[in-house]
DNA sequence: GAATGAACAACTAGCCAAAGTGTTCAGTCG
DNA sequence: CGACTGAACACTTTGGCTAGTTGTTCATTC
């Protein structure tokens, strides 16, 4: 097993255990003992314990990240490609029951602004691949043209929202039918008329 | 003096002083000083420290929300009507520096669903004015035909979210581009073609 | 080079007393 | 008679202490 694969285990370990036991209750021996290690070998893959923590959510978003890129590129139709960019966006962390333990743990992983906080870099991926959806739009003249850079903070602002919503706190009425007429307007907003 | 504006005059001396201190450093004394009456007094008006803050909070609220109010019924076009909404309930809190520091020292007095945590009857009137202005486009056919409660709801939370993003999280790339790229959106999803 | 495990440092939990603050209420004032 | 006071009371917070736990380092082993 290449150190690849290895800090793999190791994080997602570490994910597990944080989201049974929040941060401050799991120690590096839980996590050490799950993998049958010790706990001074965790620091040959992360600085300290937040690191450890820090690396291994990221390393849930990025997977979230790329299941959602390979949706996305299945489809060619621009309008297509925006819709299923939301819903897979949106429902994917309803199979991911360990993210969803954490981001409930500790809500202010999600920031509604892409470029403050932890997880930067994430976001900024995701910014990146609306924006690439909506040039696409433009250049094939079914989108407005819009300030991109501008509309697709908006856009993600919106998504985390909904995640923030559906996930953190869950109650009203059903975020589905609010969902759907989000959906509803962006997609309206943004084609030509 | 009545008993209405005396109410008044201890919602806004609470606020200002829960501004200048957050909640837990100010002491009841510190309001009832400010007020040049004993702290005994205080729960003649509200039931417990926390009530007063809540009381004060939802006071200025509401004086916000009947700002927005006057202003959006002095515009007849719906268009014109839904931008001044947009514009005024966003600007208010700019010139509420008591507000804004309350807001600072106490997210979680904004939750992006209406219909949960504090202020929920503040939040419901809000979402009432937007309603009306959906439903007046919609009569006039101005608007698409939309799901008004879930469009309301949905343009609810957006505002909520730019609320936090402008003033409990101050950073990035200037939120009134982004806030431009918003309304132009909204508009735009929301006319018939 | 990867991993261990003992040693060390830093933090946390529990406890106590003292001080501070929220809440109540019998009594005063206008 | 209602608005208000001020002292009494109860509850919470603070700081200082100790013991126990947990995070971090590193010389040594595999």
């Amino acid at each position: 097993m290449g150190r690849q694969e290895k800090t793999i285990r190791i994080l997602e370990a570490a994910l597990r255990t944080f989201a049974r036991y929040g941060f401050k209750k799991t120690t590096l021996e839980d996590i050490a003992g799950e993998l049958g290690m010790t706990k001074g070998n965790l620091y040959l893959y992360a600085k300290d314990k937040r690191d450890l923590y820090e690396k291994s959510v990221a390393h849930a978003f990025r997977e979230w990240q790329e299941r959602v890129a390979e949706d996305v590129e299945g489809k060619k139709d621009v309008v297509v490609r925006f819709r299923v960019m939301c819903v897979k966006a949106y429902a994917y962390l309803s199979v991911n029951e360990d993210l969803q333990s954490i981001v409930l743990r500790d809500p202010t992983i999600f920031t509604l602004a892409p470029r403050e906080g932890r997880f930067y870099s994430v976001n900024v991926a995701a910014v990146e691949m609306i924006k690439q959806v909506l040039e696409q739009g433009i250049r094939e003249k079914r989108f407005r043209q819009v300030d991109v850079e501008s509309m697709a903070e908006f856009l993600f602002s919106i998504y985390i929202m909904f995640i923030i919503r559906a996930y953190v706190k869950s109650e009203g009425k059903p975020v589905e039918a609010i969902f759907e007429a989000a959906v509803d307007l962006m997609i309206n907003g943004l084609l030509t008329r």
